[in-house]
DNA sequence: CATGAATGAGTCTTCATTCAT
DNA sequence: CATGAATGAAGACTCATTCAT
C-alpha cells in the first residue's frame, strides 16, 4: 500500500545501504529469515498452541536448523513476542484501512473496523488468543511495546466512536468501554469459534455482533437510517 | 432456596451419618482433599496457565505428595475438569438465584443475571477465566459434562431474552448471541480487570457494561421506562 | 494323595492345635490368606508378568488391601519367591504322580513324566517361566530353596532314564543332560507357545516332543517295542 | 568370505567417501553411536533384564545423556528390537558358514550348523537369551521384522534335515521342530551355563547336545555310519 | 552464516512400601 | 487383624538451549 507512495525509490532499503555492501546484505538476509522464521511459527502455533510448538519443530517446518533460530531469536519467549508484533501490525494495517474505505459515516466505519479486526482474527485463531492472554510469558519490556499497539490498534475505532457521539448519532457514555468490548467480541472468535459454528459461520458471526454493537451505539432517532447494518436478518 | 425449608433441622449433615460412620468419615476427608487440592490447583493454574503447571509444583504448594493427587485425580487433564465444573456449579447456582429475586420483569431479570454473573467472576477471578479458556485441552467426555452445565448456566438469561422478545419489550434477532456477549463481557473482567482499573471499578463496570447490553436489547420505544438502567450515568 | 494314608487324623494340623487355640485358628487363617493371595498372584502373573503386576492391582484382585498383603509377604520379592515354590510343588507332586500312572516300563514312565512336566506348565504358562528364568530377582536364600526344590522335581525322570540304561533299554551317555533337555523343551512351550502354536496345539507338541526325545533315547533294538512312542504320526 | 576378494584394496570404504564428505561423517558417526549404544544397553540388558533396565541407567553406562539416546532410538523398545537383529545377523552369517565348510553330507551339515550357532550363543550369552526371551515386549512390527530373521537362520538347518529326510538317512516326522530344538538346546548353553558347567565345558556341552540331538535324528540303520557323532564319549 | 549433536532439567505418571487408625 | 491414605523415588520421554565444527 504505503510502497506505492514510495515509486521511484529504487532500493527498498536505502538506508541500509549507506553501510557497507556487505553488510547490507547480510541485513536484508537477516530481515528476511526473521519474517520467514516469524511466518512458519505463527502457522504452528495455529495448529498447536504456544507451549506445544517445540523449536526442533519451528527448525524442521521452517527447513533450517534449530542453531539457527537462536541467531534471530534470543529464546522461545522471543520468537512469540515477534509473532505477537507481527499480529498486532496487521490490525494497526488492516483496521484503518477498513475504516477508510468505509466512507466518512461514523457508524460505517465502526462496523467496517469491527469487520476488520474480526477478519484478521479469523485468519490467526491461536496467534490472536495469544496477543491478549499469553502476555504473562512475556517480559516486562516486550509486554509494554505490545500494549502500546494495542491501544493504537483501536484509537482509529474510537475517534470514529467519538465523532459519531459529537455528531448525536451515537450514544456512548464511555466510548472506550464501547471499542474495548468490540474487540473482545471480535477476540470471543478466536476463543469459541468451535462454539459458534454450532449455529454460526464467520460471516454471519461478524454480520450479527456488528449488530448487536450498532444497536447500542446508534441513537434510537437514526435507527431507521442504519437498519441494513442493525436487522441483518431482514437483509 | 432450601434453606429457607430448612430453618431448625439441628444436624445439617443427616443422611451422611446413615452410611457406616467409618465410610462417612472417608467420603468427607475425601471430599476435603479434592476441594483443598482444587483450590490450590486453581491458584497456580491462574498464574501459569494450565500447560506451565506441573503436578509436582501442585503437589508442593498443596503440601502433599505427588503420589496422593493421583489417588484422587486420575490425570493431570482431570484437575482441569474438576476446577471448571467447580465454577460453572457456582453460576448454576447463583445466577438463577439472583434471577429470581429480580422480580417478573424480563428486562430487570436480565440485569440481575448479568450482575449475578459478574458477582462470581468477580470473586473468583482466576478460575473463571479458565472455565471457557482451556477448555479445549480437555477430554471429549469431559467437555461434553462441561458444555452441558454451561448451557445450563445460561439457559436463566437465555430464557428471560425470549420472554422479553415475545413480549416486545426486547430486540434479539439471535437471542443465544446475545446471551453469550454478555458472558463474554462478564469474563472480560476477569481477564482485563487491571486494565479497566484504570477508569472503572467492579460496581461502575456492571453498571457500564449493562447499560451497553440493554441499550442493544431493549425495544426503542421502551426505552424510558428503564432509563434506570439504560443510562447509569443519571443516577 | 497322602491324605489317605492319614486316615484316623481328625485335625488335619495337630501340632498347632498343641497351641493355644486362638493361635491355631490365627495359623490356620494365615495359611488361607497366604494360599489365596499367592493363587490370585499367579493368575495375575499368568497376564501381565511379574514387573507389570502391581501390589495394588494384586490386593485389589484378592479383595485385601495393600496393608494385608505386607502382613504375609516382606516384599513383592517374597510373592514371587512363594510363587515359584508354589509351581515347583506342583512339578513335585504332579510328575511322580503321572510317573506312577504309567506302570514299570522306564520308557513308559520318562513318557508321562515329560508329560506331566509339560501340563504343568501349560498351566502356568508366565509363572513357569520364571520358575527357572528370573531366579536373579530372588534373594540368596530364596534362590538356594528353589534350586534344590528344581533337582527334587527332575530327580525322577533321570532316576528313570538310569533305571532303563542299566535295563539296556535306552542309550543315554549322559543321563542327566538327557533330562534336562527334556526339562528344557517342556519350558520351550512356555516360552515359546505363542510360536509353535502356528502349526502345533499343546497336545501335539507334547507328542511330538516326547517322540523327539524318546527316538534318541531308546535303544536302537527295543525301538519297535515303543513305536507307539516314536513314531506318533502313525498312532 | 568377501575378505579374500579384496585383499590388495588400499581404502577399505570407498563407496561412503562417494556421498557428499560431510554427510559420510555424519552416518559413521551416527553408526559408531548406535553400535556403542547397543553394546551398553546389551550388557545392562542381559545384568537386568528390559523392563528393569532404565533408560537413565543406559545413559548413565554409556556416558551420554538420556536425551541423545532418544536421537538415536525412537523409544526404549527400540532399543530392544536394535539389539536383537543384531545378533540375529551374527546368526545368518556365521550358521551358514559354518554349514557350507562341512562339506554335502546333510548330518554332517546339521553338526555343523548347530555348533556354529552354539558358538554365537557362548561368544554373546547375554544378548543371546534376549533374542528369544524378550521378544513379546516388541511391538508388531518390529517383531515380523525379528522373526523374518530368526526363519532366515535356521532355514539352512531346516534345509539340511529335509534333504536328509529324502535321503532316507535321517527321520523326523516335522523337520521344523527338530530344528526349533536345537535351537532351543543352543541357547539353553547360554541360560543356563551356570548349571551345566557343574560337569561340562563348552566343548563338551556341544559334543554331547550334538550326539543327542542326532541320535533322535538319524535313521538306525545309518548309526554306525555316523558314530563319531552319535557316541563322542568314545573320540 | 549455518549446522545438528549433545545436554539435562523437567514432564506426567506409576508403584512398592509404610503407618496411623 | 485389617485398612487405605500417604509417600517419594523412579520410570520413559521431551525440549529449550548451547557449542564445536
Amino acid at each position: 500500500m504505503w510502497i506505492h507512495a514510495r515509486v521511484g525509490v529504487v532500493d527498498p532499503v536505502p538506508d541500509l545501504n549507506a553501510l557497507s555492501g556487505e553488510e547490507a546484505v547480510r541485513a536484508a538476509r537477516a530481515r528476511w529469515r526473521t519474517g520467514q522464521l516469524v511466518e512458519v511459527a505463527t502457522r504452528l502455533l495455529q495448529r498447536t498452541g504456544f507451549e506445544a510448538m517445540s523449536m526442533q519443530e519451528l527448525a524442521r517446518e521452517a527447513g533450517v536448523s534449530v542453531g539457527l533460530i537462536y541467531r534471530y531469536f534470543r529464546s522461545k519467549e522471543d520468537v512469540l513476542a515477534a509473532i505477537v508484533m507481527d499480529v498486532l501490525a496487521e490490525f494497526a494495517r488492516s483496521v484503518p484501512e477498513g475504516m477508510a474505505a468505509a466512507g466518512d459515516d461514523p457508524v460505517e466505519q465502526v462496523a467496517a473496523g469491527f469487520r476488520a479486526y474480526c477478519e484478521v482474527i479469523n485468519d490467526r485463531h491461536h496467534v490472536a488468543v495469544l496477543t491478549y492472554q499469553e502476555g504473562r510469558m512475556l517480559g516486562a519490556e516486550a509486554l509494554a511495546r505490545i500494549e502500546a499497539q494495542e491501544v493504537e490498534c483501536t484509537r482509529p475505532l474510537a475517534d470514529a466512536v467519538r465523532t459519531g457521539v459529537a455528531d448525536g448519532v451515537m450514544v456512548a457514555p464511555d466510548p472506550d468501554l464501547a471499542v474495548y468490548d468490540m474487540v473482545l467480541l471480535a477476540h470471543a472468535w478466536a476463543l469459541k469459534h468451535w462454539y459458534f459454528r454450532q449455529w454460526l459461520d464467520f460471516g454471519r458471526y461478524v454480520t450479527e455482533q456488528t449488530a448487536f454493537v450498532l444497536r447500542s451505539l446508534v441513537a434510537p432517532v437514526h435507527r431507521e437510517r442504519y437498519a441494513h447494518l442493525l436487522e441483518p436478518a431482514a437483509g
